[in-house]
DNA sequence: TAGATTGTTAATCGATTAACAATC
DNA sequence: TAGATTGTTAATCGATTAACAATC
């Protein structure tokens, strides 16, 4: 297996791709090129040629890429092709939200179990899923082998319930806390910063009126 | 009013600078450098250098940036210092958890209404707030002033709820739904993209597994 | 003063864009 | 075949890092 770095801005690209791809199939589109694509995405051709040379050769000459294609070879450089299986854990507002969120099902992360630190919670069922105590929680990861944690707690137990997950055995983490965890090099986490993306809708919101 | 323009690199460095600053201040540390504030934040010293000049000469030679005045200017510069009025669409399960979620209203943005269109949802309160039809959302918007409009709505309904807003006079969008909206030059928008941020992590997983 | 650390310029690195031969 | 469009190399652009004089 070749293993050519892919910078984080491509990787970051992707799921974009795989957005508009979605859209395409959707319309009906068979086929579509670099060109074309850049008109509706943003990126230029040039652009798009490159990032999806990074995987392997997709399109041909003189035709462009077969959408449906395209569609199946980057769902399957992201990982869509495979079932991942997830825990929540931190059952309140945001916890609950993606809890009831079943489009991520959809993309293959199925949500096998939730957990929470409030007794008042705990046994209380969200999609059917009762939500266990926080205890339970590493001896469930080990047993079932869970893939991935989504981590909904207050921020100051972020780190503490990253850890039991990593000593678990988990591979990787979303986590929904404004910290940045720290984990070994073999676990991977994704961050979503609310607070982060409202300051920057700020920030620009005072640069542009000015 | 000089206008150096600023990289979008740059400005997305500025909310986590605001993050580990208000860490620093909850314990106590009145002075850093940028070499100490680069062990704990991630960037090189020389960036951290390089971004804060960007903005104005926060430091002194010899003894570094004082933690509290260069909070208070990162927070100037994100547009921290004023409160936005703001407005969220869809009170469905992220829009609700968005809505309870009190600590964006420490950061300034103060939520005056919700609106969706679904009846049976009208007039339900979160957190006092009492959601309205969405037939009123273009008149309330106009009269109350507002900012910041929060789109929680479904994808389809995205760039309708969108393009209500900017003829309304909305000057920024915080976006929630799997799209890119289209808006004018002078209205700002910035996407929370969860499907993506998930999307991310597994590739990164595939990746790293490999 | 001597030591520390900034602000800033120059050097390097990486990412994006342009160009075009290859080829469907 | 002629036209279209890719894959890929080279050129450009921008962002990060290194270095150091200025100065507290």
């Amino acid at each position: 297996m070749d293993k050519k770095k892919i910078s984080m801005a491509v990787v970051k690209r992707l799921p974009k791709y795989h957005r508009y791809l979605t859209e395409l199939i959707k319309n009906d589109i068979d086929r579509i090129s670099s060109k074309d694509l850049s008109e509706k995405i943003g990126f230029t051709a040039s652009q798009i040629r490159q990032d999806l040379n990074c995987f392997g050769d997709f399109g041909q000459q003189g035709y462009g890429y077969n959408v449906k294609e395209l569609y199946n070879h980057i769902s399957s450089i992201l990982g869509l092709s495979k079932q991942y299986r997830t825990i929540l854990i931190g059952a309140g507002n945001i916890g609950q939200a993606i809890a009831n969120y079943t489009k991520f099902e959809r993309l293959g992360f199925i949500l096998e179990a939730i957990f929470d630190a409030n007794p008042k919670l705990v046994g209380i069922k969200i999609r059917d899923i009762a939500i266990r105590d926080i205890d339970e929680m590493e001896e469930y990861v080990v047993k079932n082998k869970i893939d991935i944690g989504i981590i909904c707690v207050p921020r100051v137990n972020a780190q503490k319930v990253c850890d039991s997950l990593v000593k678990s055995g988990i591979k990787g983490i979303w986590n929904f806390a404004p910290v940045d965890l720290v984990v070994p090099d073999n676990v991977t986490t994704e961050n979503v910063h609310l607070s982060e993306s409202l300051m920057t809708l700020s920030y620009l919101l005072k640069d542009k009126q000015s």
